[in-house]
DNA sequence: AGACTAACCTGAAAGC
DNA sequence: TGCTTTCAGGTTAGTC
């Protein structure tokens, strides 16, 4: 799913296709809560605007506009931002990605029911399509100056936090770390896979209270989580389920996990089936010997 | 404070 | 084989 390192990549690979363009037509599906600004709404307000900048945020990615007014994208659990036109789109959207044949590669991607907002531009180059089966996304258009409490309730991005903000946050708290981890309001773009992997590395079970994390454990669990989220970003993140990056291809992090989704396996470090339990209404994984 | 639940949504996987 | 049930999870909202 998508999560701090694939939205990222989504976005360095998104900004040259949207960056200096001017907004021609505005394609949607239905009203659907995936469209937290109604869809005939958001395609007036897209219409002529040309796009200035696109930062993200956590895991929400955001496209300042040359009225002032913003484009709040959120990618879900199986959310796909691409350029329209690219091969093989269709086929690499389906879960485990499993060997394509050469003649099924070369297809291009044309849009389906899935395809929920179609960009396109007066330079005749190529749409930009937000594809989301579940519609656990979000498209939002941010009038010039108006707030938003998606956006407000974020905590420091989880890249630029220091050993403080994670200490602080967790001292007297009765919550387990894994919850703490997940809370955007504390470190933001922080998800489920790249949650356990720190913990692993850390040492430290997920169900652990949050308050018991000592200080060192503390500094090694943000250590560990920014390795792995830099680690990923340089993969191209982790293309587990639905994600795609926005030129169509896979990320390859997933071959590097070492606990997430590797229930039963041996541990990398010891051998030790890992075990997946539920925590924090989470399937959490972890290794019962090396995290305590 | 925070644990828990429901809701949203669909396709894959498991169960029968 | 084929139909049915279960499951996955980011975020918000609501209850206790």
């Amino acid at each position: 799913m998508p999560e701090l390192p694939e939205v990222e990549v989504t976005r360095r690979q998104l900004s040259p296709l949207l960056v200096g363009r001017t907004i021609r037509a505005v394609a949607t599906t239905r009203p659907s809560r995936f469209f937290v600004t109604p869809p005939r709404t958001l395609a007036r307000r897209l219409l002529g605007r040309r796009v200035l900048t696109l930062e993200r945020r956590g895991k929400y990615l955001l496209a300042r506009l040359d009225d002032d007014a913003r484009l709040l994208l959120h990618l879900g659990m199986t959310g796909q931002l691409f350029a329209a036109g690219i091969p093989g789109v269709r086929l690499l959207s389906s879960t485990r990605g499993s060997a394509l044949a050469p003649e099924q590669q070369a297809e291009a991607f044309r849009p389906d029911s899935h395809t929920h907002l179609i960009i396109r531009f007066s330079d005749g180059g190529p749409d930009v399509l937000f594809r989301d089966v579940r519609k656990f996304g979000r498209v939002q258009w941010l009038a010039a100056g108006e707030s938003s409490p998606r956006l407000d309730r974020l905590g420091v991005d989880a890249l630029q936090a220091r050993p403080a903000d994670l200490w602080s946050a967790t001292r007297g708290r009765r919550r387990c770390i894994k919850a703490l981890l997940l809370d955007q309001s504390v470190l933001a773009g922080v998800g489920n896979i790249y949650a356990d992997e720190a913990l692993f590395l850390a040492g430290v079970r997920p169900s652990r209270r949050a308050g018991r994390v000592s200080r060192a454990e503390g500094h090694r669990l943000l250590a560990g989580l920014k390795r792995v989220l830099q680690r990923s970003l340089a993969t191209g993140g982790s293309s587990i389920s639905d994600y795609i990056q926005p030129g169509g291809g896979r990320g390859r992090y997933q071959d590097e996990r070492r606990v997430y989704g590797r229930t039963g396996e041996p541990c990398r470090r010891c051998r030790t089936p890992i075990v997946r339990r539920l925590i924090a209404q989470r399937g959490s994984h972890f290794c019962p010997r090396c995290q305590s």
